[in-house]
DNA sequence: AATCGGCATACTGTATACAATTACTATTCA
DNA sequence: TGAATAGTAATTGTATACAGTATGCCGATT
């Protein structure tokens, strides 16, 4: 920790050779390309990996994160791996108990409906916010999502309506323009999404409607009644879910 | 304006080790010296003492961060401060740009609108959990709270009031018993903060009435005037602090 | 004088090194 | 056999090392 032992060693403060340690990550790194002038933070792309991992399952809740491991996994070092974690932490996504490792957060059934409370006055408050500020740009955007969505959901094509859910919900923050809320709902829902997420075919329909109900809440410039659909919806969605 | 180099360094006049060699950010002991026994990871303890000054105001918006300089003001390594500056970045009490490093994040005036939208509704949320959860230990609390106050009040011991706030925030926090609406509530709180704080002996006073008033509806049981009360009161002290 | 190019500087990003702590295992003693 | 314990391995916390990049200064060239 200190150079108090090796003090001495002052004489020849590691001048080592070109390659000190055989090991070495990979200089221009993991990330593949090369990179001449891309400075990707290497950080940020463990950050990603990891949340998707995380999001898609196969990092299932209570898997243990070791820094080591993960650092060899992506080739990269500790650092990168360690300020990632705790970039995940701070989202939520993943625990990390001191001198004990991180590992993905287990939700208890206490938080998931703390969760929902929260996540559910927001949507209804993002709701509310869109249904007010009415910029042209972004009602055509809805509009275009409204009809794609019946579309789908007509033609049954319920893999491409699940897709449609992402766009439905990033048009509807952008629409409401309040970035902290932005920022704030992005992690709960992150949270929320392994918690309920619309797998089989009916779900995903309701899914929709409601959706789809929100949407024409907003376009006719109803707050009220946006807001109330938004908050229906999530609590909805935890109810479903819960029956599994 | 720019703090440029040498603006403020960080409270502590000159602390330059100054010995060549001798420097070594404390061999075993050396935390417990300026903060805490050796166990507490120094990562908590910066970000605590660093959150404190940029709450009280000593490290003002738009003040820059170097890693190296805060490593030295507090004699430990940059690892620790790095953690610590990303753990500020993720509360949003500091920003973060690539490749140029950290500083006390300056909010526009639209931020700051955002703001106090998103807090406003996340209080009137937690005032309305608090006014439904009628734990009697919280409710006895909150009861000493508000004839405190009222005395405090009536004394005119305005310091005092000022301090009583924080445990209105925290027994409300507790009386709504969400872990997740508590953190979410905790960053926003920082970060506004700084923006109102109710300096001035008139402010402090007429805070006081609003927190009363909303305690006495918790205390009735009345969810939804509470939740109004909280709500008008964010926007109340937001209002008033654009006068200055 | 204005612009360009290079050099020195300062700082962040990332890798490795090592100490401190916890977890694990085997072993001994009752 | 079971509990206590010592010894070891695994893992985190923190320090230092080094490389790459932006920044600012200075001189040279036009």
């Amino acid at each position: 920790m200190q150079p108090t032992p090796t003090t001495h060693d002052l004489g020849h403060p590691a001048r080592r050779p070109a390659t000190p340690h055989g090991r070495r990550p990979n200089p221009t790194a993991g990330v593949g390309a090369t990179v001449g002038a891309s400075h990707s933070p290497l950080t940020l792309l463990v950050v990603e990996k990891m949340r998707e991992r995380i999001l898609d399952g196969s990092l299932p809740p209570g898997h243990r994160l070791v820094e080591g491991r993960v650092s060899a996994e992506f080739d990269v070092s500790r650092i990168p791996v360690r300020e990632a974690l705790r970039h995940l932490a701070a989202e939520g996504l993943v625990t990390i108990e001191p001198r004990r490792g991180a590992s993905v957060t287990r939700f208890s059934e206490e938080q998931v409906l703390e969760l929902v409370e929260v996540r559910g006055n927001l949507e209804a408050l993002n709701a509310k916010l869109a249904a007010r500020h009415k910029d042209p740009e972004q009602i055509a955007k809805m509009r275009r999502i409204l009809e794609e969505g019946n579309r789908l959901a007509d033609a049954n094509e319920l893999e491409a309506l699940a897709q449609l859910n992402h766009e439905f919900h990033d048009v509807l923050s952008q629409a409401a323009g309040n970035s902290v809320l932005q920022d704030v709902m992005r992690s709960l829902r992150d949270r929320t999404v392994l918690l309920f997420t619309p797998f089989n075919r009916h779900r995903c329909r309701q899914n929709w409607e409601e959706h789809a109900a929100i949407l024409r809440a907003v376009l006719n410039a109803d707050p009220e009644l946006a807001a109330v659909l938004a908050l229906c919806h999530v609590q909805n969605a935890a109810n479903r879910s819960e029956l599994d």
